[in-house]
DNA sequence: CCAGGATGCGTGTCGGTGTGCCCAAGGAGA
DNA sequence: TCTCCTTGGGCACACCGACACGCATCCTGG
């Protein structure tokens, strides 16, 4: 019951508060389309009724914007986020890799074996010094030296790799809140 | 029907494939827990039927599973994915931060504020010169100018900025593969 | 030989989901 | 100003499915 929005009537408040150009058509959501994904976004397996009492809509209109929101591509998938660190990965390494050639060639034979990895989570190709940045998540700083050995090393064209260990995570966040705007309030 | 298990035995493949020292009680999970966890992170809403038709186990089996697999915490949430693209945040960007200061009160300023800034999505504290790498999530570069301008040149203690430019992403991974082993088989 | 653990089956109940229908508000046009 | 049309919301209902339980069975280890 602490929803407190107005009920039984048709929520004068529905006012654009974002409005996009996708592809080749202006799509707006308005706040209680960000208060569903926000929503979603913790909890993605909650029932309709459950987020409608949330958003404050009836379970009907829920349906018809969550849906309307799946088929306009804004809700990419539900998926559980797993806890790495129960699986031992409690290191994450930033990789900095510069190749000997800025050939297509030689960006092709990288890429296509850097997402062979079974250790990189993230891979930049980045701008200025023509190089790449790599996430790289491990147990400890021995399996990192595992790693190196037995992914990184054998990656074609490298000329030099510098790894940086990240010491602890102050941020981590999936959707940028900047995304929500107002809806949280 | 692409499942070929034993059906109507007790599955005798149940080996352990995988074991951690998680707090202070040894766990373990066999290829089908991994399996069930490859599966959500594809499918969080997938029901306990439609899973357990793809891991080869009945619904009540899977249902115990899945409910061990959340109660020791493997799986955190369940979250959706948004496409951010969608939104217009096109643009990734690595900052890296040098503080004036590696004072354990420096620290405290800049994460207490950096965690504010809407459109970071991550920050390491990292090892070498004791510096933050941010990833920065922008519309455009002229949006990353703004974000540059309200956003991060107000973090306290700051002694340098050094941003660069992702021209694209090669690799995304929630999880790396290395997590599911040979549950993929 | 006997627990312990894990699986599969069956059943019942509960809840979610989808549909049809009506209503309210706002905008466009005559 | 009046009317029509569109858009979005709420209510009611019915159906299908998921979920949780109890029980029998089978392997394993002591």
């Amino acid at each position: 019951m602490q929803i407190s929005g107005s009920f039984g009537r048709p929520a004068p408040v529905s006012v654009a508060e974002v409005s996009f150009h996708a592809g080749n058509k202006t799509l707006a959501l308005d706040r209680k389309d960000l208060a569903i994904l926000a929503e979603l976004t913790t909890n993605a397996r909650a029932s309709h009724t459950e987020l409608a009492n949330k958003v404050g809509l009836s379970s009907t209109a829920l349906a018809r914007r969550q849906k309307t929101l799946e088929d306009d591509g804004y809700i990419q998938a539900y998926q559980a986020a797993l806890d790495l660190a129960q699986f031992g990965l409690t290191t994450t390494v930033l990789v900095r890799i510069a190749l000997e050639s800025q050939s297509d060639e030689a960006l092709k034979a990288f890429e296509a074996e850097v997402v062979k990895c079974p250790s990189v989570v993230r891979c930049f190709l980045m701008s200025g010094t023509d190089d790449y940045i790599l996430i790289v998540l491990a147990r400890d700083i021995q399996d990192f030296e595992r790693i190196h050995r037995t992914e990184l090393s054998r990656l074609p064209r490298v000329a030099r790799v510098q790894s940086s260990f990240a010491l602890r995570e102050v941020v981590n966040r999936a959707v940028p809140t900047v995304v929500f705007g107002e809806a949280k309030r």
